[in-house]
DNA sequence: CGGTTAATTGATGTGGGTCAAAAGCAGTGG
DNA sequence: CCACTGCTTTTGACCCACATCAATTAACCG
């Protein structure tokens, strides 16, 4: 797995997960100059990025657990999607797009500050690379038809095991990982919100789950108990 | 708003909708020879798309409506978008990936065929174009953010209010409109399959609508009467 | 006119929401 | 070490939006 570009350069990122995209296509920029700029630690629970103006530069979350969300003027909000080390805050601002969203760090997290400037005029040069770009957004564009298909038509059981399955196998694409056993630092509140449940249903539904030793989510550590059980819920088909 | 690539000088197309991509930015290709092989009519309720295999051409909806959708384990289905005239079928076949969806006409509809390696071709000495595809992604992207966020927090009244807003706007798109009347050929069980609800409980909502004068879909048009009361209840914020 | 499919209406069931209280679990400060 | 505070999770009682099942009516069509 290739990536297309990346800070794996820049001070803090020695886990070399800063990329962006990742593409089977071998689209690299020609120089090997830096396009970070620095580095941000940014505490649990801080709002990091808002609504209306888009950020002069590309945010990349380098470290720790983040979410993207929308703010409903009931007070509530939907999270669309969590955002692990690797992922580029939104792939809009690549064109320096207003956002429609907010995200927030989940857990002290590291952003790497990226030229938009520079990455634009890197990319108006290289066809290649816009068109990993455009591939990346048809990844996306397909989880979401899965993502509605979830939401539409199953049951909350069914959607809390997608998003464990689902975050599961983003994990494991980055982390080794022994016992079935996975560091997930979300309150049930998150999973609330990411799922358009209640906090107390959440954890009912997650109570069941231990009961029947499907999966146990305590102190921040998801464990599998039951790996065909939790793809039997949690599977488009 | 410029267009792309377009099919306006094929048999078929004199309404002059077949545009695929629409920007701001004057990308287009130099040359002007025609990208499209031919038209095809195919009846109302004939799934011309399928999951597995991705066509070689790129289908672009030239007259009518159709839908795409995710045909699920248990026999339901649902559905991801309702497609208007200018629709290209799935951004993907772009790039000649597989479809994870399949496609039903709703009424009887002409698509155009283009050949996918020539637009392809094109588009690799193009970047502007690449450009004005990958934001045509984004749209997408942010449409289907937006979609999620209605679906996990609102109401059925709430939906249905949003399908005929977001619906009447792209029709506005296209056609000039007079007593906020709209052709909608949908029956209530493809409203019920694109929100995940049930036929009866559609018809009771839509009821509903008309008993408060706020909108009233029978015989296939789409009447509003109360355009505040609607966007109240369907607008996101 | 009968036959088919769509829309409506009614009766009843249930998944998940709402409200509220309790219990676990930090962190903080005396 | 304990009391105090704030946050999260759990549990219980009750409610409602929407599903399910079933019957009736309306629209369409050869």
């Amino acid at each position: 797995m290739a990536t297309l570009w990346s800070c794996a350069g820049c001070p803090n990122g020695e886990s070399g997960f800063c990329r962006v995209i990742q593409e089977n296509s071998e689209a690299k920029f020609p120089n090997e100059k830096p396009l970070w700029i620095r580095h941000v630690v940014i505490p649990a629970g801080r709002q990091f990025l808002f609504r209306r103006p888009a950020p002069p530069e590309l945010l990349v979350l380098c470290e720790g657990w983040a979410f993207r969300f929308i703010q409903l003027p009931n007070g509530g909000r939907q999270i669309l999607n969590f955002l692990l080390p690797g992922d580029l805050l939104s792939v809009g601002s690549v064109f320096n797009e207003d956002n429609h969203f907010a995200a927030e760090a989940l857990t002290t997290i590291q952003v790497c500050k990226m030229q938009g400037e520079e990455v634009r005029k890197q990319l108006a040069t290289n066809p290649a690379a816009v068109v990993a770009l455009a591939k990346h957004c048809l990844i996306d564009l397909k989880m979401l038809d899965e993502k509605i298909t979830i939401l539409g038509r199953y049951s909350a059981e069914q959607w809390i095991a997608y998003l464990f399955l689902h975050l599961i196998a983003r994990i494991k694409d980055r982390k080794v990982i022994r016992d079935e056993s996975y560091s997930f630092p979300q309150r049930q509140r998150h999973i609330a919100d990411a799922l358009g449940l209640t906090p107390v249903h959440v954890s009912r539904t997650i109570s069941a789950f231990r009961d029947q030793a499907i999966a146990d989510l305590s102190n921040g550590v998801l464990k599998i108990l039951n790996v065909q059980d939790l793809e039997q819920l949690g599977s488009i088909n």
